[in-house]
DNA sequence: ACCTGAACACCGTTCAAGT
DNA sequence: ACCTGAACACCGTTCAAGT
């Protein structure tokens, strides 16, 4: 583990913290959503606040760190599907798997927001956000070339889409909604509500 | 106006209290959307923050109050569109209109979530959800009879469709969106990503 | 009946002082 | 180099005391 600001290993106490920050805020941001009390992390963590806010300056920055590993392997899932027959089909269902994990993973439907908070511009940085980005342009890309999507409808389109339906998935989850919602939207926003044509 | 506990005219200066605080209210949201700080609006107000409290027992109690009379004007057009020609389109363009003015007025999908707070069961009230609900059911079910929406899609779907995609426009609306985001991605989701079969 | 100001228990962020 | 605890300026909510 290195540390990221000055790029040297980082020390053994250092790493300690960190690990343990990580996984106190993994455990509080899946019961109390992206909006969980920092302080109340570096308490479960044994760590001071301060230390808290060296490994990371930002809500962002731990929101990207908790949810690296799993959006890593969502993205070699994309990376698999590259092959995949059918590439509109592949496409779409990695779209929905996306959708429907997100969507059931408090905190990380916000975590994807493209805020223009004080970090820097997004430019070759490792969120998760950009890792998404890459990783679905490239089976956007084949869809496209196998005339299987609209020429115009962009990889962003597509991701801020199954953003906004994971979000209002989120935030919607504590009154009685049935627990496919994400499922149900994600298919009228792909398909389209007309009747079908075949 | 009348009390909403008691049923009874409000004395003078409470409903002067209840003015100011809607003034203030309408405008930090606008500035800095649904979760500004109830006390910053209580001291613009000239008012004491327990005053605040009693007027409007929970934040989305005040976010109803704020939009209530903007909602009710759409729904009154969503009354007009009831006779319009074309039963599909009449849905589709009350909807995007929904849906624009939405993700340009800051506080406003938050206000529409269906949140499970401490708020009643949501049967019969006139929360700014409810009100659209209704109006939005009408024109659906005139489309659907008229064949032009297929019959498994919910005005629930539609409505929580439309305020995921101002919710998430609202949200990255710090970024570097193009100013007509919510357009695209609501093009998107009503017609599909498929190629137009004409 | 309505309002006020203070009290309470929390935040996130920063900084001097420790090891 | 890294961590700690305290300090600072904020919250939202509640309640006794005022008019």
């Amino acid at each position: 583990m290195v540390d990221a600001g000055t790029g040297r290993p980082m020390r053994a106490d250092a790493r300690r913290s960190y690990d343990r920050i990580l996984k106190a805020a993994d455990a509080a941001i899946a019961r109390d959503g992206a909006t969980t009390s920092l302080e109340e992390i570096a308490r479960n963590a044994g760590v001071g606040s301060a230390t808290l806010h060296r490994h990371f300056p930002s809500r962002r920055a731990l929101l990207n760190a908790v949810f690296h590993d799993r959006i890593e392997g969502i993205c070699a899932q994309a990376h698999r599907l590259i092959d995949a027959p059918d590439a509109g089909v592949a496409l779409i269902d990695w779209l929905g798997e996306l959708c429907r994990y997100s969507a059931k993973t408090r905190g990380l439907a916000p975590a994807l927001l493209q805020w223009a908070g004080d970090d820097r511009p997004l430019v070759q940085d490792s969120s998760c956000h950009s890792m998404l980005h890459d990783a679905g342009d490239r089976l956007l890309r084949r869809a496209r070339e196998a005339g299987q999507v609209r020429p115009e409808v962009s990889i962003d389109d597509l991701l801020t889409l199954v953003n906004a339906i994971s979000l209002v998935t989120e935030a919607n989850s504590a009154a009685i909604v049935v627990d496919d919602e994400a499922d149900r939207l994600f298919a009228i926003a792909v398909e389209g509500i007309r009747p079908a044509t075949n």
